[in-house]
DNA sequence: GATGAATGAGTTTTCATTCAT
DNA sequence: GATGAATGAAAACTCATTCAT
C-alpha cells in the first residue's frame, strides 16, 4: 500500500484546453524558440516552458521526449527556414552578384523577422553548446553550400580538389562576416536590410569574384 | 572503496606548498582556462577545478569570489593577450596590406599555440552564454578598434560620422570572418597561419582597400 | 518525427476488432503475464502495454482498474495454473515417494513451458514487491498446503498442533528449495527436469519420509 | 544575470551537526539498511533517507554517489556480516553434522539480530531486482560454497565434474530451503534459533550425507 | 590560510491515472 | 465503448556556494 502513487485528480479542470497534437506541438515549438532565443539553452528551463504555454511538463516530454531534442528541433526548423528563404530568392536572379546581394537581403530579411529564433541560432546565447554545434554547423555549412553551388553554375566550372579546400574554408569565412554583421544590426536596428547586404557586398564582392575566376582557370 | 571523493586525503599533501597568493592565482587561472576549454562554462565545474589544483573549494572563492567572475577574467585574459600579440606584429609594418597579413598570421600563431584558450573565447562550446556576451563582444571589438585605427593611421583620415558607422559593421564582419574561419582550422589543422592568412587577405584586402579609399575620400 | 509516441495512429487501424470483453481480457493478461515477467513490476509500464495490446489506456485500467489489480491477477492466475497442473500429476501417482516425484516433474515442467510466468513467480526480479508479497506466499503456501495433504493422505493421520507447525515449517521450507533450484536451473537449461526431481527426492526425501513416520506415530 | 544559482545562506544553522566522515558514512549506511528492509528498493526515497539522516541530500550522494550503489553496499555489508558469522561458528565444530547445526544457528541468530537488514537480503521486498540479483546470488552462492567446502573437507575427496554439477544445485536449494524457512519464522518469531536449526537438520541432513558419501565414492 | 562537511534550490525526467470528446 | 490529450506528484541527481574548525 506504501508507495502507491495516487490518482490525483485534476484541480484546474475548468481551464484545461485540449488541443490537437499537431497544433500543440505547434504551440510549443514556437514558444521554446522564444525562450531559448531568450534565456539560451540552459537558462531556459522545461518547467518555464510548460508554464508559459500552460500545460504540465508532461504534455511537452509526450511531445519531444527530451529537452534536448526539443532544442535540436527548434534550431533545425529555424536553420532550414532561413535556408528556404534565402534559397529561394537567389534562384530568382541570374547575374552572380545580383544573386548574392539577393540572398544577402533575404537572409537579414529573415533575421528581422525572426528575431527570437535568430538568437537561437547564432546569438550571444550558449547557443553554441556541444550539442548545438552539430547544427550550427549544419546552417553555416548550408550557407556555404549554397554559395559554392552558386560559384559553380557561374562559372561554370569544378574545381580542383585543393581548390574546393580553399572554397569551403573561404565560404565558411564569409558565412561568419554575415553572423557577426548581424549580432551589431542588433544595436543598430535602424539600419535597412538593403544597407546591410550592399555593404558586405562591397566589402566582400571584389574578393569573391577574384576567387571564382582564379579557380575556374585552375 | 566507499567514499565518492575519497576521504580526501590530498594525494600531494606532503608537498603542500603554501603559495604566495600571486602565484597561487595564477595557477588557478591557467587551470580554469584550461578546463572550461575543456568543458564550457556550464560542463565545468568548481569541484573539478579544486581537485585538479589541488585545493578546496574556498580557495577558489576567496581568490575569485565567483564561478562567473572566475570565467570572465579568463576570457578577459586570454583576448587581452590575444590582441598585445596582435598589436605587436602589425605594428612592426608599415605597409597596410603587410600589417594586416602580418597581424593575420599573429592571429592564427596565437590560436594555435592556445588551443585550449582558443575554445574559450569563441569555439562552438557555449562559451556565447549570456554572460560571457560581454567579454566576447569586447574581443570582437578590440580586433575591429585595431583595424579601424590601422585604417585611420594609413588614410590619414578620420571617417565621417555616417563612414564610421559602416566601418564599425564591416569590421566586425571581418573579425566573425576570421572566427569562422578558425573553427574550419580546427578540422584542418594541417594548413599553416600563412596560409589562412593569405586565403583571407586575397578575400578581404580588394574590398578593405577600396572602402578605405572611398571612405578617406568621403 | 516529431512526436515521440507517434500521431498514434492504431497499426493495425484497419483490423481493430471490437473484442468481446472477456476475450479481451485475456488478451491483456497473457500480455501483462509477459511484460512483467521482462521488465518487472516497477519497470512495466502502462503504457507500453497499451501499446503492445493495440488499445489505449483507458480499456486497460476498464478492465483491471489499477497497475497493481492487473498484476495480482497475472500472478495469481499463474500460480493457480502451476498449482492444478502439480496436482493432477500428483493424484496420478498412490505410492508416497511416486507422488512427489510426479509433482515435481510436473512442476519444473511447468516453468519450462513458461518461462515468462515463471520469472513473474519468483525470480531474480523486483517480483517481491511489498505488493507482490501476499501472492507469493500464496504460491508457496498452496505448494505447501499440497504436501502437508499429500503427508496425511499417506500417514493417515492428523498431526498433533505442535507437529502441525513444524510441518508447515518445513514444507515451506521445502518449497523455497524448489524456488531456488529453478533459479539455478536457468544457466543450466540443458538439465531436464526429470533429473531435477531426482536431485531434490534424493535429498529431500529421506528427510521427510522420517518426518512422516515421526509425526504419524506422534 | 539570469539563472544564477544564488548562494542560499543555510536556514537551520543551529543544529547543523558536523561528523566525520566516516562516521557519517556509517550512519548513513545504517539507516540506510533499515530504510531499504522497510520499503524496498524502489520504494525507498533518498529524500525520505535524508530527512532521517537530518542531512541533504548531497550529502548522500556524496559518500555513495548513486542510490543503487548505496543499495549494494547496504547488501553486500550484511551478506558479508553474515557469511563471517556463519563461518566463525562453523570453524569451530569438526563433525560434519555438528558444523552443519552449529552454521545454522549462527545463520538463524544473525537474522534475529539484525531483523532489518534481514529483510534486505532476500525477504519478500522487491530485494531481487535486477540489479540486486549480483548481490543476492554472491550471497546464496557463498553459502553454497561454504557448504561445499565443508563436505570436501569432511569427505576428503573432489567431485568429478558431474558431481560438482549437481552439488552446487543441491547447495543453492539448500540455501533456498534457509531462506524461505526464514520468511515462515517472521511469523512464529517465538522460535528459538536452535529449533530452527534442528528441524532443518533433521530435514536436510539424512540426504546430504548420502549425497556426499555418493560422490566421495564417485 | 585552508579544509572538510554541509546545504538550498533547482534540473530533467517518468508514471499511473483520468477527463473530455 | 474507446481514444487522445492531459495531469499531479515525485524521484534521482547536480551545483555553486558557505560555515565551523
Amino acid at each position: 500500500m506504501i508507495g502507491m502513487r495516487g490518482p490525483t485528480p485534476p484541480v484546474n479542470a475548468h481551464r484545461r484546453k485540449r488541443l490537437p497534437r499537431a497544433v500543440r506541438s505547434e504551440q510549443l515549438l514556437k514558444l521554446a524558440d522564444r525562450l531559448f532565443a531568450e534565456r539560451g539553452f540552459h537558462g531556459a528551463s522545461m518547467d518555464e516552458l510548460a508554464s508559459r504555454a500552460g500545460v504540465s511538463k508532461p504534455v511537452i516530454y509526450d511531445h519531444f521526449g527530451s529537452k534536448e531534442r526539443l532544442f535540436a528541433l527548434c534550431v533545425r526548423r529555424t536553420g532550414e527556414a532561413l535556408a528556404e528563404q534565402v534559397d529561394a530568392e537567389v534562384r530568382k536572379e541570374t547575374d552572380p552578384r545580383t544573386r548574392l546581394r539577393a540572398g544577402s537581403i533575404a537572409y537579414f530579411r529573415f533575421l528581422q523577422g525572426q528575431l527570437q529564433a535568430w538568437a537561437v541560432l547564432f546569438a550571444e546565447e550558449e547557443a553554441r553548446d556541444a550539442r548545438f554545434a552539430a547544427e550550427a554547423a549544419r546552417i553555416r555549412h548550408r550557407q556555404s553550400e549554397l554559395m559554392l553551388e552558386l560559384m559553380a553554375e557561374t562559372t561554370g566550372t569544378t574545381p580542383s580538389h585543393q581548390g574546393r579546400e580553399r572554397l569551403e574554408a573561404m565560404t565558411l569565412a564569409v558565412a561568419g562576416a554575415y553572423e557577426s554583421l548581424s549580432l551589431w544590426w542588433r544595436e543598430h536596428p535602424e539600419v535597412p536590410p538593403e544597407q546591410l547586404a550592399d555593404w558586405l557586398l562591397d566589402l566582400l564582392w571584389p574578393g569573391l569574384e577574384q576567387l571564382m575566376t582564379q579557380l575556374a582557370s585552375a
